[in-house]
RNA sequence: GGAGCGGUGGCCGAGUGGUUGAAGGCAUCAGACUUGAAAUCUGACGUACGGGCAACCGUAUCGAGGGUUCGAAUCCCUCCCGCUCCGCCA
């Protein structure tokens, strides 16, 4: 959620900063609101102070004079019954807009309506120049037995995949390897629930928006469903940015920095056609994801940090990426800031995104209440608590380094050599083959 | 699925209609004492909103919402969450 407060403070300013991304539609109304929930507020202060007083008296007061002052109590209570159903309302329209507003983007994000205002930051790695024609993962891991699409579509329909023999062993490989990458860096490992609540998908800002891109689940039988559906996570961002949700941090604690393995659920009802060939963009993939609690001073850093993890997660897998800064239009709605890492993909001849690091700012603190205590410099006077800054960054997304795995690793026969760093956990071999032995059709 | 119990401040835990934002304890912070530390003593110590330059003042807040009442942490209703036992189960 975007900071009312400096949103009433200077309408102006904040609408210019949020006109970048093309969406002010609701400001002047929530200005209204803000100042009208004000006035509601100051009345009904005003009415329940004068209760408050006229109360004081009552347990002394004789009966005579309890009795007199009850018709004015009683009117008293009436009016504060209504005023406060009257603020009520006023901030329920002021929350169901606020919820609709994007982040506002930092000044150095370049402007843009979608991906062709990216920025290129930087390459890494030459992709190979290949002396045979590159075959795409699809044709390459149905020949070594490595993914089944077409059972995995009889099982579950379109956009899901059976991974088979080595292609599944390789997954839970490159899992593993992320995995352990983080925590030589002294990321702390969190392993989340994979169904949430509406409410915690609020807090991270997938609600109340984007609804058609989630996956719901009911107790029970659909007709039966008795008690609020609970939602399959679309990345371990959502319950691990809320893991702190509704507390206060010491500023001492931070930064606090998370990785996490999951399963990642998207219903994209929107993307119907795209990318329909192979494993691209599934229903269902698996990621291993970073976030991190900030102050907002420390958020710039901890964003290079991650962009600069994920890139060297790609680099130990010998895999040629570029880094993107994301401009105002491709930007998601959270995020103030967005670095996307590209992977090399031979088959298409272009960089494809394989991990998106962002910082939230205060957005996603301020929906999830999640603040800090700054340290101060009056131990007598502590700090007022204030949003923190949460970040998130894929490390990386797994289904689509297994691609990049296998095409920018294909070899002349067919075989997928291994990066070596990957070998210990695939039982030291050096490349996938044919005739490895595993499985059959 | 059946039966029962419970949700109070960072934590534990009193409190069943009237100065209770809420006893007491723990934790934390500051000060005193001490060569230092521990122990001890004194004091401070929730959050949000409104007003104010500030000191500060006001209002709300005892899981959430609604009701009864002049007045609710305390009574009533609905919902949410947690725990225990039985059943089922990876």
């Amino acid at each position: 959620m975007i900071d009312l407060k400096a949103l009433e403070q200077d309408p102006t300013a904040f609408a210019a900063a949020l006109r970048r991304r093309g969406d002010i539609a609701n400001l002047d109304e929530l200005v209204r609101l803000a100042r009208a929930r004000k006035e509601v507020i100051g009345k009904l202060q005003a009415l329940q102070e004068e209760r408050n007083k006229l109360n004081e008296g009552m347990k002394k007061a004789t009966p005579a004079e309890r009795e007199a002052a009850r018709d004015r109590m009683r009117g008293l209570g009436d009016d504060v019954k209504a005023l406060e159903a009257e603020q009520r309302t006023v901030e329920a329209q002021r929350d169901a807009l606020a919820l609709h507003v994007p982040n506002v983007p930092l000044p150095e994000v370049p402007e843009g309506t979608d991906e062709h205002g990216n920025v290129e930051v930087r390459r890494v790695l030459e992709p190979r120049k290949l002396e045979f024609s590159a075959k795409d993962h699809v044709d390459l891991g149905v020949a070594l037995e490595l993914v089944d699409i077409e059972r995995a579509a009889k099982i579950s329909g379109a956009r899901f995949a059976f991974l088979k023999g080595q292609g599944a062993r390789l997954e839970r490989a490159l899992a593993s390897f992320m995995l352990d990458f983080h925590l030589a860096a002294g990321d702390v490992e969190l392993a989340p629930p994979l169904l949430v609540t509406a409410a915690t998908l609020t807090g991270t800002g997938q609600l109340p928006k984007f609804a058609e891109d989630l996956f719901t689940v009911n107790f029970g039988p659909p007709q039966e469903a008795g008690a609020a559906p609970l939602y399959l996570i679309p990345t371990s961002e959502v319950p691990i940015t809320n893991y702190y949700a509704d507390e206060i941090l010491d500023e001492e604690r931070l930064p606090l920095r998370f990785c996490a393995f999951s399963q990642c659920f998207r219903a994209e009802a929107g993307s119907a056609g795209r990318d329909t060939r192979g494993l691209i963009r599934q229903h269902q993939f698996e990621k291993v994801e970073m976030v991190r609690f900030a102050t907002p001073e420390q958020a710039s850093d901890e964003l290079e940090r991650m962009v600069q993890r994920a890139s060297d997660l790609l680099t130990a897998l010998e895999l040629p990426h570029r880094v993107v800064l994301l401009c105002t239009g491709d930007m998601g709605f959270a995020a103030e800031k967005t670095y996307d890492l590209e992977v090399w993909l031979p088959s298409q001849g272009s960089y494809r995104e394989i991990s998106s690091c962002s910082t939230t700012g205060s957005f996603q603190a301020r929906r999830a209440q999640i603040r800090y205590r700054p340290k101060g410099n009056d131990p007598k006077k502590p700090e007022k608590p204030r949003p923190l800054a949460t970040l998130n960054g894929s490390g990386l997304a797994v289904g689509r380094t297994w691609v990049a795995l296998l095409e920018n690793h294909q070899q002349a026969d067919g075989s997928v050599r291994i990066p070596e760093r990957l070998r210990p956990y695939l039982g030291g071999v050096d490349a996938l083959r044919k005739d490895a032995g595993l499985g059959s059709s």
